[in-house]
Parts: structure tokens; C-alpha cells; sequence
DNA sequence: AAACCTACTGAACAGTGTTCATTAAATCAA
DNA sequence: TTGATTTAATGAACACTGTTCAGTAGGTTT
């Protein structure tokens, strides 16, 4: 009997189906715009089916979030292939900076939006994991080799992030008006700094 | 007559009365489990009455945004008092950063929160914009006395800022989880990566 | 004392996330 | 095939949210 097969296909299916509309709306309208009728009512269901296959809204947030994880780590492995690991490092941080710019909804999804704690801490530590260990590899490799004027991965790891992803959410939280500079510009002045940091911290 | 006078004064007390409770909860509480009825419980008035003073939810954002820049303005002109650029750099810099972790609500409100668009953008070219100056300043300095490895100010200014704001956001936001770094430790590494960052950006 | 003005409010509207008893349908056992 | 049982889906409700607006009480002016 393949009933109890066929059941547990269409309980994913069904759960796919909730995220695809959900990551389609979070996309468009943003998080906290996209409210668990609006997605209900894409996928013609009625809102606590969604409840179902999914215990909150949170939950719905962390599946999307690895679903976009999923598509960096791709981002990473087709754009960032140079053999040459401060290459690939300068390769991985414009790879993250176009991602974020050209999806900006889906970069606050995973890197900004507020964590509620309600939910698993552990899910912090799960989604995301491979997209780091790619970087950190590359980081490690870099020192170990004597590339880089650092010595502690863990702080060039740190840096590393925290300066792309400083960049990308100042841009996308809109923190820069403040700098007044001219709207065209700031694409080629991230990528400007993007360079200058690689530049900065090779030996 | 100073009626109009004492009326005049007296509705300015009212908006204080109004962003101080705001500035209260949304610190305790954040910003978006902060709701107007709550604020208006607190000053033992109706949710209608704060409507008369500020014009929606965001107004009250912007209010309390602006009174929490006065406030790291202020940390700058204390903590950050050296002679020497590059060495007010530095102080800027940690300055920051003790800012912001040990103010995670304030530092959420002043530059991770959604910026809703339909309010006057102006606000995000106003609100801070003297913080800014003082660190515009202090890299001009810098890069005329060349003493930096950067060239355009623009270039590090955003990449300053950019280092600053990722490591304190990454935090706030509970994004270093991924790395799996010992929660006692994270205070340290921030600082110790504006001081490699530092060291780097010197000639 | 009557008119006016202004600060304030209660109630309502349309929306939110979430829960739960009820229903309809599919599955199973006889 | 029939009856019992499990399962999936829902409508309606709850307790919230930001916001608006007609109505009121009270101080101010004439």
C-alpha cells in the first residue's frame, strides 16, 4: 500500500507550495507587508491550513530563509571558481554584494530582519552554515598560505563579513541617504570598496 | 497675555511627555511590540491624544531617532576628544561600538529599522547627519595628512562606517551565531577587529 | 452669561497572527 | 459494501494592531 507514500508526498508538496507563495510574497511585498491570509489566499487555501504544515509565521520565515541560503551558496559555487583563494575571496565578496543588491527583500530576509526568540536559537547556527564554511575555507587558506595581514581567521572571517554585509544593509536599509551621495553612484562606490578592503588586506 | 505662550509650552511638554515613554518602551520593548496604546497607557491618555502630536507611528520613530543621535553625538564629543586624527579615529570607532552593544534597541532604531517610505525621505538626511560630519571630518583629516591608505574620502567613509555598522548590526541581530563563536568572547573580537581594521587602513 | 475654541476621548474600521470546534472526505476494518 | 475511524480543511472567533472621527467637557474670549 503506497497510500501512506502518497500522503506523505503530498503533505511536502503541500508544504512547498505554502513556501513558494510565501517567498514570492516576501519578495514582493516584504516580511512584515505579507500576512498569512494574503498567503493563503495565492495558494486558495484557507489561512489555518497554513498552520497545518507550518507552526507560525517565524517558521515560515526560517524555511524561506534556507531556501535563500540555498540559492547564495549556488551564487558562490558558479561565480566564485578561481583556483587562486584571495582571488576567489575577492570573487565570493562582489558575488555577495551583487546578491544583496539585486535582491534586496531576500538579503533582509536572511541577514536583517529581527530573529524573534521564540523560535530554536539553533536555527541561526544551521541556516546559512554551509554558505560560511565556504568563505571561511578560503579565509583559511589565504592565511595559511601568508596572503592576508591576518593572522586569527576568526577575526578575518568577522571583518571579512561584517564589511560586506555592513555595506549591503546600509544600502538597503536605506542608511546612506545620509552621505547625500548622488543615487547612480553607489553601486560602482560598493564595489569601489569592496576592491579597496582585498587591496587593504593582502600582504 | 502669556496664555498663548503657556499653551505653546504646554503642548511642547505634551510631545516630550509622548517621546520619552515612546524612547522608554521602545528600548524595553522594542519598537514594534511598542503599540500606541501601550505608549498611551503609560502617559494615562487615550491612543487618539498622540495622534494630535505626532502624526503617525513613524513621526514617533523619527522623534525618538533623532533624540538618540543627539545622544551619540554626545558620546563622540566625550569619548573621542584626541588631538590626533588617527588616533580620534580609533576612539570613534570603539566608541561606536560600545554605542552600540550596549545599546542594541537605540542602535536598532537608528539604523537597522525599516525605513517606511512614505515619509518625507528628508528625515534620513537630516537625522544624524551631524554624527556624520564629525566622522567626515576626522577622516579628511586623516587622508589630507596622508595617513591613511585610502584616497577618497567617500570611499572611507563608507567603508569605515561599513566595518563599524556590520560588526555591531551583525550582533545586534543575532547573525554571528552562524560562527559559533563563544558568546563571551564576542565583545572582545568586535573590538579587536576595529583594531586590526585600524591598523590596516594606516599607511 | 453666551459664544467659541481647543484638548481630549470612545467607539469604530480594517487589518493582523493564531486557535479551535466543527465539517467533509478519504481510508480502513468488517 | 457498509459502518467506523482517521485525517485534512475550514469558519468563526479572540485579542491584538494603527488610525480616524464624531462628539464632549472645560477653559477662554467676547
Amino acid at each position: 500500500m503506497g497510500i501512506v507514500e502518497r500522503k506523505e508526498r503530498e503533505k511536502q508538496e503541500m508544504r512547498q507550495r505554502i513556501i513558494d507563495a510565501a517567498m514570492h510574497m516576501f519578495l514582493e511585498e516584504g516580511y512584515n507587508k505579507t500576512s498569512i491570509r494574503n498567503i493563503a489566499d495565492a495558494i486558495e487555501y484557507s489561512p489555518a491550513t497554513i498552520y497545518l504544515y507550518y507552526k507560525d509565521k517565524d517558521e515560515l520565515l526560517y524555511a524561506v530563509q534556507k531556501e535563500a541560503f540555498d540559492k547564495l551558496l549556488e551564487t558562490f559555487e558558479r561565480e566564485a571558481t578561481a583556483l587562486d583563494p584571495l582571488l576567489r575571496l575577492e570573487q565570493i565578496g562582489k558575488s555577495y554584494l551583487r546578491f544583496g543588491m539585486n535582491n534586496p527583500e531576500l538579503y533582509d530576509l536572511m541577514f536583517i530582519i529581527r530573529a524573534p526568540m521564540n523560535v530554536d536559537e539553533h536555527i541561526h547556527q544551521t541556516n546559512g552554515r554551509d554558505c560560511f564554511s565556504l568563505v571561511m575555507e578560503t579565509l583559511g587558506e589565504c592565511i595559511d598560505k601568508g596572503l592576508l595581514r591576518y593572522e586569527d581567521p576568526r577575526i578575518a572571517m568577522l571583518s571579512f563579513w561584517a564589511m560586506g554585509h555592513g555595506l549591503v544593509s546600509l544600502v538597503v536599509r536605506c542608511r546612506l541617504k545620509v552621505l547625500e551621495l548622488a543615487e547612480n553612484d553607489i553601486d560602482e562606490l560598493l564595489h569601489k570598496a569592496i576592491d579597496e578592503y582585498i587591496r587593504l588586506i593582502k600582504r
